[in-house]
DNA sequence: TAAATGCCTATCTAATCTATAGACTAAGGC
DNA sequence: GCCTTAGTCTATAGATTAGATAGGCATTTA
């Protein structure tokens, strides 16, 4: 399960590349718009910052943008920023050296192996995806929506 | 994440596998010999064989078995068992009704409509995936490591 | 009927996620 | 140069969940 803060990274994320005019954007419009709890937002955008996802301008007229275009985006790099890599067991994230502590051997432990296959197919599916993919997915889907209301009119 | 619930239920359907006689096997034995807390395994292991997975034998001389052979039980039906699905997004889960409080609306939420390819991925490899490959997975992982080391004697 | 074993309910603790507050620093405009 | 605006950092309170434990009840078999 991702936690809130990935989903309200995305959200956001979602936001700066629909409403990207080349102008910064404001934490508070982001926190307003989205729904998004203010200060909880700006420790989001901070991590996101410093994961080379978004920038930010300081000052009156400051606020945030997209780093990179959204199709340049990945949702896996974002799930990585903020979960620290999308892992089932703890001995197969990013950075972690931890030992499982049920297994003596990681090398051959089956439920390792097992998560290892299972973490491969998530990765693939997230780091092939990108933010622009998640935008048009949503955006077809309302069109699809609308069609179909049209249609029962 | 899987939770160690489901680490526990893993290592001791794999114990199962790999030491059923036909007789059952003490909850005891499996407690200490995958270390495992005896209380809580207790309530694992009643989930499982509500799901159809263990049979149980009460009284004198009983103990739980497998309710079918290892390479008739997935690794996704003991997951789908003790984490309920294992989805993404809560609104994605098995028997859930929730609209997520985010997002208006489901049908065209983006990180829905993303998650849920991503639990595709997942499912397909889980459900593809039995314990008789799970144990098979340990035990040649196991032989492979003997083998270099035989080498490197 | 007694010993062995599984089953059920309740509870405690520790960890983590979520949310909030306040003080601080940097940039731009007048 | 000063003031307003807006992002940044640190700390912490609150809520939720996972993990673990205990005790008593029910059922089977010798």
């Amino acid at each position: 399960m991702i936690s809130k803060k990935t989903k309200y990274a995305l959200k956001a994320l979602g936001y700066l590349a629909e409403h990207s005019t080349g102008d910064p954007i404001l934490i508070s419009e982001l926190a307003k718009e989205e729904n998004i709890p203010r200060k909880f937002l700006e420790a989001i955008l901070v991590a996101l910052r410093k994961g080379g996802v978004l920038k930010s301008k300081i000052g009156k007229g400051g606020g945030y943008m997209l780093a990179l275009p959204p199709a340049g985006i990945t949702i896996g790099k974002v799930v990585s920023i903020l979960e620290g890599g999308f892992a089932l067991v703890e001995c197969l994230n990013d950075n972690v050296i931890v030992v499982c502590e049920e297994c003596g051997d990681p090398a051959c432990c089956g439920i390792r192996l097992v998560m290892s296959d299972v973490k491969k197919a998530i990765d693939s599916v997230l780091e092939s995806t990108t933010l622009a993919d998640m935008v048009e997915k949503s955006d077809s889907a309302r069109q699809q929506k609308s069609k179909i209301m049209d249609f029962s009119i």
